[in-house]
DNA sequence: AACAAGACCTGCATGC
DNA sequence: TGCATGCAGGTCTTGT
């Protein structure tokens, strides 16, 4: 489900309901999401505080006193669900907290790629999910220089380097396609063939998409909502995700003889773009 | 080292 | 209606 804006729209949606708060109760309803909780999940949990949620990456970040944090990555199914009082369990309630002031918070995960970790929170940059993450794309560190140094020289597919969590932190298959289309670049040229001026654009796009996401509250495909129930918007804004053999919004291509947006497999995944914008 | 493919697991849309 | 098939927002692991 979820790439950076999703994730960060969950952060926000957390947060009035956890910070400041303690966890009463922490229950695990099965041993393992993706791999298996760390031993004694629950009850390492249950008591303590929670200072601040922080997202790095894909990966929220539940900052707990004694020096403890809760990793989470929501998978491509996992979402919060946040309510008052501590109703019957829904099918994939995997993981419940129960805090002080009598809300319940769970984690729910059909596919259960989603993935749970305790570490202590001054080792936290050490964790070998976050160890070799990329910088983050909103972050200062994320500019046209640091990209184009990544880029160059590697033949592989644009897109697939844009997925890759080394090169960008957060970026996902929507998000990819959609920054690509915004910067006019193929995602299926060699990385490394872009220059200056091309790099910068994809920079900018990255920016521009990311933050208008995450103001539209996220993309709501399947599954992604926040954690109060509302759903996110920004699948309305789409230029080419999912939307193959459609008329580009831009070029306006006569779609009975160009074929419209195309629909291909990168890295294998299905990528869309408009072949006459992208270049 | 770079890259592709397979694996994990469930639900849903599609087509027969 | 029921069944088989393919596909899905991620990423770790294995194999070339």
């Amino acid at each position: 489900m979820p790439e950076l804006p999703e994730v960060e729209t969950v952060r926000r949606g957390l947060m009035p309901a956890l910070v400041g708060r303690r966890l009463a109760d922490v229950a695990a309803h099965r041993p393992d999401l993706r791999f298996p909780l760390p031993d004694g999940f629950a009850a390492r949990l249950r008591g303590r505080r929670v200072e601040d949620i922080g997202r790095r990456a894909k990966y929220l970040l539940l900052g707990l006193d004694g020096n403890l944090t809760l990793l989470v990555h929501l998978g491509m199914s996992g979402r919060f669900q946040v309510a008052s009082g501590n109703g019957p369990l829904c099918l994939h309630d995997h993981v419940c907290f129960v805090t002080d002031d009598g809300w319940s918070v769970r984690f729910n995960d059909p596919r259960r790629f989603g993935y749970m970790d305790l570490i202590a929170t001054d080792r936290l940059s050490g964790h070998p999910m976050l160890a070799g993450l990329g910088p983050e794309p909103l972050g200062e560190d994320f500019t046209g220089a640091y990209l184009g140094a990544r880029l160059s020289g590697r033949g592989m597919a644009l897109k697939a380097s844009l997925m890759d969590q080394r090169t960008v932190a957060g970026m996902g298959n929507i998000y990819a396609s959609e920054s690509l289309y915004r910067a006019r670049l193929s995602p299926l040229r060699a990385s490394g063939s872009l220059g200056a001026a091309g790099v910068k654009r994809l920079v900018g796009a990255i920016r521009s998409v990311l933050v208008e996401a995450i103001e539209a509250g996220g993309s709501t495909l399947r599954n992604h909502q926040r954690p109060t129930g509302e759903l996110g918007c920004f699948q309305h804004s789409f230029a080419v995700y999912d939307r193959a053999g459609e008329p580009c919004p831009d070029c306006r291509c006569d779609v009975a003889r160009t074929g419209g947006i195309q629909r291909a497999v990168v890295a294998g995944r299905a990528t869309f773009h408009c072949p006459k914008r992208q270049r």
